[in-house]
DNA sequence: CGATACGTTGAGAATTTTCAATCCGAGTGG
DNA sequence: CCACTCGGATTGAAAATTCTCAACGTATCG
């Protein structure tokens, strides 16, 4: 995903940046979808309303990330929320396709972004398909958690993630009531714990294993 | 997802065919990766093993699929079972890569490719993640019998699937019980029918509505 | 200070799973 | 042909999980 080589090009195209306050969208599911955005700080929130209301969290982007994951389409299939102050570098698609035919690195980030997101999809729909609430607030959190470990700076098993328990329930599929009591069940054994924005891991082993299965390499 | 023109280019490699009976593995997650297959003949259910023993069917594919749609690695991250017989051209990767030198169309078909199965990945997350029993199980056959429709033979609304009850569950993350007794209640409010392997959608607007969102173009 | 958003807690209702028994059709061997 | 087995489907009943509703606490912000 954060392949130096390939991200370096895009930024050699010196797009403009563009700054979004925290809760402020970046883009919006059924407007047209005529730019991609490279997150330079911050968290971005993928979402999806569907026709009865319901709202998914379906992917969370991080600095290094690239938007949106989906296949080309004329108009967003998904919004785009800022979880945090968020910086994005914009390119319009245009210029995205000049960068395909001049770049060949550009395609092999394109195929990793999309390959990623696709495992990840995977990844969640057979943890929120077949298990109970702990063990799929285990798998959201351990791999927020692992995604942040993984970059710079390589912090301890204390990460900071901008989400609510509101969006945890967005992401899982549960109720917020039971997220609630589901983290303070989890906190209670003492597996891992989540309070103030803060995700502690405190029995690395026991939450590896609930957690389930992250497709190798997934979160780089 | 069956650009003909692609497609095509692929058949011109005149690579073997194989047949795979009932049941029988086309790959198995863990081991070396070293074919892709497209689908001529038969339906090919795509599913994960996870540590604890689970299993959960993340896709089906039907004549024309290319198989894997995940990114490439070493080693299968899934297994690929016969659900009738099936018929498969194999390519081995370095007649892929020779491939995607020689044949510009084949990139876009494998973007295509990957990209609805992502697209698929995230409408059964968010349908599965947030939907009860009946929704989840007319989501699934009614995007089984769609993608049928839209292929040739354009037959009516009664449609050939040839899965079990028990994949039915496999797929939706419910116990086989639990299917059941929600098929039987579809069937009771004369929205659809599910027997002896043939879907009939009695009320397609209702089933359409309660189906969920299907992403644009997503089973072409 | 009020308004608001988020989190917590309790209690009852709804959904879904599990376990167990039974049924049915397709193969299979005698 | 018959008994037998086996996998899939169905049904009932109890248990477990999760949701909804409602009340309350707490912090933040204007």
């Amino acid at each position: 995903m954060r392949d130096a080589q390939s991200i370096a090009s895009l930024e050699r195209a010196r797009s403009p940046l563009r700054h979004i306050s925290v809760g402020g969208l970046i883009f919006e599911q059924g407007t047209p979808a005529d730019h991609i955005y490279v997150v330079k700080r911050g968290w971005v929130g993928l979402y999806q309303t569907n026709p009865d209301g319901n709202t998914v969290i379906l992917d969370f982007a991080l600095p290094g990330d690239v938007l949106p994951l989906e296949r080309h389409t004329k108009t967003a299939t998904r919004s785009a929320v800022a979880l945090d102050n968020v910086t994005v570098c914009l390119i319009h698609r245009s210029r995205q396709e000049q960068l395909e035919r001049e770049q060949p690195a550009y395609d092999a980030l394109h195929r990793a972004v999309v390959g990623r997101a696709l495992d990840l999809a995977e990844a969640n729909l057979a943890t929120i398909a077949f298990s109970p609430a702990r063990e799929r607030i285990a798998h959201l959190l351990w791999g927020l958690a692992f995604r942040c470990l993984h970059r710079p700076p390589l912090e301890s098993d204390h990460v900071r993630v901008p989400i609510s328990q509101i969006q945890i329930a967005l992401a899982t599929g549960m109720s917020p009531v039971h997220v609630s009591r589901t983290l303070r069940n989890l906190r209670e054994d003492r597996m891992l714990d989540f309070e103030d924005h803060m995700i502690t891991i405190h029995n690395r082993a026991a939450v590896e294993r609930i957690a389930g299965v992250f497709p190798e390499g997934m979160a780089i």
